[in-house]
RNA sequence: GGUCCGGUAGCUCAGCUGGAUAGAGCAACAGCCUUCUAAGCUGUGGGUCUCGGGUUCGAAUCCCGACCGGAUCACCA
């Protein structure tokens, strides 16, 4: 039971005895003791001053009364300051939720729902790699799922690999004229930067040839369309799309480079998936599932032999499923991908991890899968999430304004390691390989931090000329408050008796806040769940390692003498460091044990 | 033009189911290491919460209207 409960339920109590008034739990209004006043909890009284047809100050002075009164256990002092009944709560009970915190393994984690919810996220194009948008959306993607397997759902973390299509074509074909056979042993490269450096390759050619098309006397249009090298790729898709067994053969062969490297990148940005989607085979379902709506009357067929899906009655407009030529569009796929999960899932809840960019296409397509039968359909969750931009806009990939996903954590795990070389005192005896163990989960965690931090909804800006900060309301903050709690739990021989406890009847200021803090996390996990928002769980560790760096600064837990209040502290560190470290497992960032 | 999202300190961001004097970090300045890790702690300066109306005991928060910025409305993905 938390104190929230237990206080509302007081305050019911309090208001019909007093003023025979029956409230709702909506109605009782609990927030934070503001810092500036005595107390713990605040009841906001202005709700029943109608009612009870009294001043607020009284109101709130004869709430705090009742409450003093009948409630004395709990409710040691109060004060009424206006409206707001300030409320100090015993510190016997705060003792004893310390103790059930440090008895819950998992603290934090809610009840199993039974229920399965799929996580589709990262969706990389494998022409080029993985650059800082890809970063934000894998980490998002990640952290989501984390969060919702704390609040008790099945999660199915998938990826969708968007593996065909001209795009594709274009890195083949300048690979094939231009690459001499390089691969990535030959060059040393990793195998999506090759096929990324070759995408470029075909831009900047086929730059030239428009150029000199349109010097030639072709208006742009012409020329962008009659470029030999433009002709070539989609000669080059059809034959894909015909099964051609070379271009196959070839289509293979580099994606198999391009998985070894986002394999690499995965891993290191420690993200992973229980199941991948490609959408070289589920674009042919998505055909079928169309035909299959086609017949059932859901869609209609245009003279041309387009087909489309009207509508109108959404409040949209109409949508086309199959190009007049029969091949699809991305909306098919995105159905054939739905069929196919459905098969291999009972899904019970979607959710596309996708830019905000996207938001039309997900309406339609919850609603296209809604009239195709799925389930899941109506009730899918875009998780729309804002772009990173740059200081001069938006990062484009042709344009070289890409900020490479893998040169980024190798900036920041290099930036790590040069500020980890000042502490030579704390990181004394460790071995070179414990060092860059350590650079890489601090680097890491300023990165992820870094990005996970800012509301997912808002667009965020990226500087790359001002390095990410390992100081302030950063990553390495929190990794570095529990790396201390851990040295000091080193040094304690060992966790004191709980037993010497119970004889503690008074704690320090400083050690209540800890412990409300602690109090709130469970509340926060829920919350971070019910808003798919890790920057709320961000925050809260923030707040909490905050907390934490204030009590330590001003109290001492070693060379505490009286051993009551040690083993206090002590259980306070170990639970803190818990909490901290179950927080940021949610996130994706690791905790080092020294720093 | 329609729809959606955003506008809070010099910068990056919290706060938004209405509550007390709007918070952090960075940057700037001033302090604190013979005491459990100074990637820390303490302090100073910095605000017309874009603007104008409305709702009410109370508005950064809710509503309406402007202005500014972004996204989207493809037989691209």
């Amino acid at each position: 039971m938390t104190l929230e409960n237990i206080v509302t339920q007081l305050t019911k109590d309090a208001v019909k005895a007093l003023y025979n008034i029956d409230c709702t739990d909506a109605q009782v209004q609990l927030q934070k003791t503001r810092a500036e006043f005595e107390g713990n909890i605040t009841l906001v009284v202005f709700p029943f001053v109608k009612m009870a047809r009294k001043a607020p100050q009284m109101v709130a002075a004869e709430v705090g009364e009742w409450m003093a009164t009948n409630a004395a256990h709990l409710v040691a002092k109060y004060n009424a300051v206006q409206g707001f009944l300030n409320l100090s709560i015993a510190d016997s009970f705060w003792i004893e939720q310390l103790q059930a915190i440090d008895a819950e393994a998992e603290y934090g984690k809610q009840p199993d729902r039974n229920q399965l919810m799929m996580v589709e996220y990262s969706s990389p194009n494998t022409n080029k790699p993985l650059h800082l948008g890809h970063v934000r959306n894998n980490l998002l993607g990640y952290s989501v799922a984390k969060i919702q397997e704390a609040n008790g759902w099945n999660v199915v973390k998938t990826n969708i690999v968007n593996d065909r299509g001209i795009h594709i074509c274009k890195s083949m074909l300048a690979w094939l004229k231009f690459g001499n056979g390089e691969t990535p042993e030959t060059s040393g490269k990793k195998g999506d930067h090759l096929i990324g450096d070759y995408y470029v390759r075909f831009d900047v050619e086929y730059k030239k040839q428009v150029k000199e098309l349109m010097e030639a006397g072709k208006d742009e249009e012409t020329a962008k369309r009659e470029a030999p090298l433009m002709q070539e790729a989609q000669a080059m898709l059809r034959k894909w799309e015909a099964n051609d067994p070379e271009v196959r053969a070839l289509w293979e062969k580099m994606n198999e480079w391009v998985y070894a490297g986002f394999d690499e990148t995965y891993q290191r940005m420690g993200v992973s998936f229980d199941k991948i989607y490609y959408e070289s085979t589920t674009y042919l379902e998505g055909k079928s599932e169309v035909e299959k709506g086609l017949a059932a009357g859901e869609f209609y067929r245009r003279e041309d032999g387009s087909v489309w899906a009207n509508l109108e009655k959404d409040g949209l407009d109409e949508k086309l499923l199959l190009r007049s030529d029969g091949t699809s569009v991305y909306m098919t796929q995105d159905i054939g991908t739905a069929k196919l999960r459905y098969q291999d899932y009972p899904i019970n809840k979607m959710v596309y991890v996708v830019g905000n960019e996207q938001e039309y296409h997900f309406k339609v397509l919850s609603i296209l899968l809604d009239r195709l039968g799925f389930p899941f359909g109506k009730e899918l969750v875009h998780f729309s999430y804002g772009m990173v931009e740059l200081p001069n806009g938006k990062m484009k990939s042709r344009e070289g304004t890409v900020v490479d996903a893998d040169d980024l954590m190798d900036k920041m795990v290099s930036d790590a390691k040069e500020i980890s070389k000042d502490k030579v005192n704390t990181l004394q005896g460790i071995t070179e390989e414990e060092a860059n163990e350590i650079a890489r989960k601090v680097g890491l965690g300023a990165l992820k931090y870094f990005i996970l931090k800012v509301d997912p909804r808002k667009n965020m800006l990226f500087n790359p000329a001002e390095s990410i900060d390992f100081n302030g309301n950063t990553g390495p903050f929190i990794q570095y408050t529990y790396a201390r709690i851990k040295s000091v739990l080193r040094k304690a021989e060992s966790l004191e008796s709980l037993k010497t406890l119970e004889t503690l009847k008074t704690i320090e200021e400083k050690e209540l806040a800890l412990i409300q803090r602690l109090c709130d996390y469970p509340a926060t996990v829920r919350a971070a769940g019910d808003e798919f928002s890790p920057a709320i769980l961000c925050n809260y560790a923030y707040a909490l390692a905050c907390d934490f760096n204030s009590f330590y600064h001003d109290l001492s837990i070693l060379n505490e003498p009286d051993a009551h209040k040690r083993a206090l502290r002590l259980l306070l560190a170990k639970n803190v460091a818990k909490v901290l470290n179950a927080a940021m497992a949610l996130l994706g960032i690791e905790m080092p044990e020294r720093m």
